[in-house]
DNA sequence: TCGGGATGGTTGCGTACGCAACTACCCAAG
DNA sequence: CTTGGGTAGTTGCGTACGCAACCATCCCGA
């Protein structure tokens, strides 16, 4: 029972202000809301432009309901599309519209920004790397815990992706 | 426009899972939600055992109607009180019942345990060290954006407290 | 002492999420 | 086949939160 809970406070209050400010930002830019940004990131960077809903569900760290409701608003919004998957009926693909992908591609540069300008601007290169690597062993034992099963592969996906907006689509 | 987003991923992931397995240790053994046991450590350890409703909004990073309904929730558990403070006919001052008390003293190391286990377990000393630090300064900035006036000093009054439940009482 | 702006808190309303139950579908064993 | 257990997604229901409007109180200046 070491006391030291310094660097636990200043994890859950500084992520709380920075996802607030982030939201804050994206939302009276652009009137988009960080969570849709961070479905039409996973979508984006899929190989093909689409996911499934539970793969989605797992990457958005969401429930399947959460994820299902959640699309059905960007659905509503003109941003995606839902489709059934050719291979399996059960499952359904959601995609980006081309008007999601021209927000998305607008929302970018701003959210990049901002996530600069409010979180990694205040860390030193060292201390950069030493969050990711202790943070990665966080989430490491963490995620076997939780459930989701194609967790840790996503991260992965994200290492280097999503810097910038990727053109190239792989051949479909 | 730098590019290496790795340690924001890592962040973003590892709070959401953290949380996720310290609600649902809580819950599961006491029935208590986290965010219950955020409120009891801030009423605990404030100097005569009760906050007015927007200072407990702030430290708990919370709007002030947020506030207001997770105490209404706390009230009719029976686990905090609610009074007029003498001073200011305006504000009111929430405090432990004997009952909350004694429900956030078998929290408490349950709490610590989880947050050793899920979290600080995984950091290496001096990656806590880091962490503290470099969160801090990201907390530093964002604070004064998110127009929460008493946040960083109550972030220092956490500093070294919460690590045993504390029976000294301030003489009231 | 008497306005009038600022502050503290609560309430109406809309939004967002999780759990459990349900339907539709897949697949493997017999 | 066909039958049964597992999987994918959606829906009903309850919970939790923020924003804006609101009332009560405070406090400062004329």
């Amino acid at each position: 029972m070491s006391g030291a809970l310094g660097p636990w406070r200043a994890f859950l209050v500084s992520h709380s202000l920075v996802i607030e400010l982030l939201d804050r930002d994206l939302r009276t830019e652009l009137g988009l809301p960080l969570t849709w940004y961070e479905v039409m990131l996973h979508l984006e960077i899929a190989p093909d432009g689409h996911r499934r809903m539970g793969d989605l569900a797992d990457r958005l760290l969401l429930s399947r309901s959460g994820a299902t409701r959640l699309i059905d608003r960007m659905v509503a919004a003109g941003l995606v599309g839902r489709c059934g998957s050719p291979g399996d009926k059960r499952a359904r693909l959601a995609s980006l519209t081309p008007t999601g992908r021209e927000l998305f591609r607008r929302a970018v540069p701003l959210h990049l920004a901002g996530v600069e300008r409010h979180f990694l601007a205040h860390l030193k290169p060292n201390e950069r790397a030493v969050l990711e690597e202790a943070l990665g062993r966080v989430v490491a034992a963490a995620a076997p815990l939780s459930g989701r099963a194609t967790l840790l592969a996503a991260l992965d996906e994200l290492r280097g992706t999503a810097t910038r907006t990727p053109e190239r689509q792989r051949d479909p």
